[in-house]
DNA sequence: CCGAGAATAGTACGAACGTTCGGTAATTTT
DNA sequence: AAAATTACCGAACGTTCGTACTATTCTCGG
């Protein structure tokens, strides 16, 4: 049992960015067998359904996710630049990721009208990480970087239709300015609901 | 060739049912003849291709958004109220097929990573209609609705995310409350971009 | 170094896919 | 009414899909 482990989480690597670039539909056991040089039975053996792969697949993308965009930016000081950092994480996550899509997103599109362990798994992580965005915003009103009287579910909305638009224009679009549009949005929308400076106050 | 024509238009009524649930992808011939009560080839005799029909529904779906959100929008005065109006059409478009998601959104995700003419056609459409939001919101500015320095490209950038968020809010979250925050960011983002009203004139 | 057990290959299956083809109705034209 | 064209069906092809079995090869502890 050490031989075994090994070849899986080299296959999940491979189904990875399979699934990132042709969606969890379109990952598919023959063409990962191909591309790790194996056979379908040989693949198949390692994960007891395709369904079982593809939810496999989405916990990894989202253990990766957390590792590279939520546990750094909880190390940043809380309120708006624990806010920042994660917004940035994410941003920087997708540049990086501009050929191979973020499966959240896409997987979103295929599952939502499709009920199942998969839509339920998909549905489990967004979730969590639109939470997790959203405590921050809460925190950092706590903390006086936001007004008192910010709706941060509503802010969290915008912020997030933000990374859509990215991954939209910069993916299908393919325009290279995506990511200077996301930062500048973001920048125009803390300032909105930040405290005015004291400088222009009254 | 008066009844071809008259069950084609038929089977593209529903195809685009079906392609608005399950994406182009899903859009299968078997089911569309299942759907029909007729056979597979009655059916694809009518196209002569998959591919073929599939950009026959992104046509037809085309003409219809722009019958349903465009043209009644340019009968608005020009400047702001026409871009509210196309806004607006646009997120009741939404909210009306929620159950139905929207061919551009979904295709953009089926076909970011999928050179060929379906995505071709695609971006066509899609590139239309942003340039028209665009060249409406520079209408706005002309006419003085908007602040003379505002980035037309970056607003329409942001109003464009709202929908991806509200699609997605809506469908895949399920979130009953996406409309009223889609409109209400619209509201604010506006404002931004807007002259301050006199009354809070230095 | 050998034998047990894990890891992979091989083969076969039923279903669904798009597509082709030949034939038969139905419809339009003459 | 006859002729010609169009509309549709049914069956089959080749491929790919996921999955179930069986056989073979490899690995590693005793």
């Amino acid at each position: 049992m050490r031989k075994g482990e090994q070849t899986r989480v080299a296959i999940l690597d491979a189904a990875l960015e399979l699934a990132s670039r042709d969606g969890l539909e379109g990952l598919t056991i023959g063409l990962l067998a191909d591309r790790m040089l194996m056979s379908k039975s040989g693949v198949f053996a390692h994960f007891g359904s395709r369904e079982d792969l593809q939810i496999a697949v989405i916990q990894e993308y989202h253990r990766r996710f957390e590792e590279e965009v939520f546990y750094p930016s909880i190390r940043e000081p809380r309120g708006l630049p624990r806010l920042r950092s994660m917004f940035h994480r994410w941003v920087t996550r997708h540049s990086r990721e501009i050929t191979s899509g973020c499966i959240y997103i896409s997987g979103a599109v295929e599952y939502d009208d499709r009920p199942g362990p998969i839509r339920d798994e998909l549905l489990q992580m967004v979730s969590a990480w639109k939470r997790a965005l959203t405590v921050a915003a809460l925190q950092a009103v706590e903390m006086g970087h936001l007004r008192p009287d910010t709706d941060c579910d509503q802010l969290i909305y915008e912020v997030r239709a933000l990374i859509f638009a990215l991954h939209h224009d910069a993916r299908f679009l393919q325009a290279n300015d995506a990511i200077e549009r996301t930062e500048r949005a973001f920048r125009r929308l803390i300032a909105n609901y930040s405290l005015p400076p004291l400088a222009h106050a009254a």
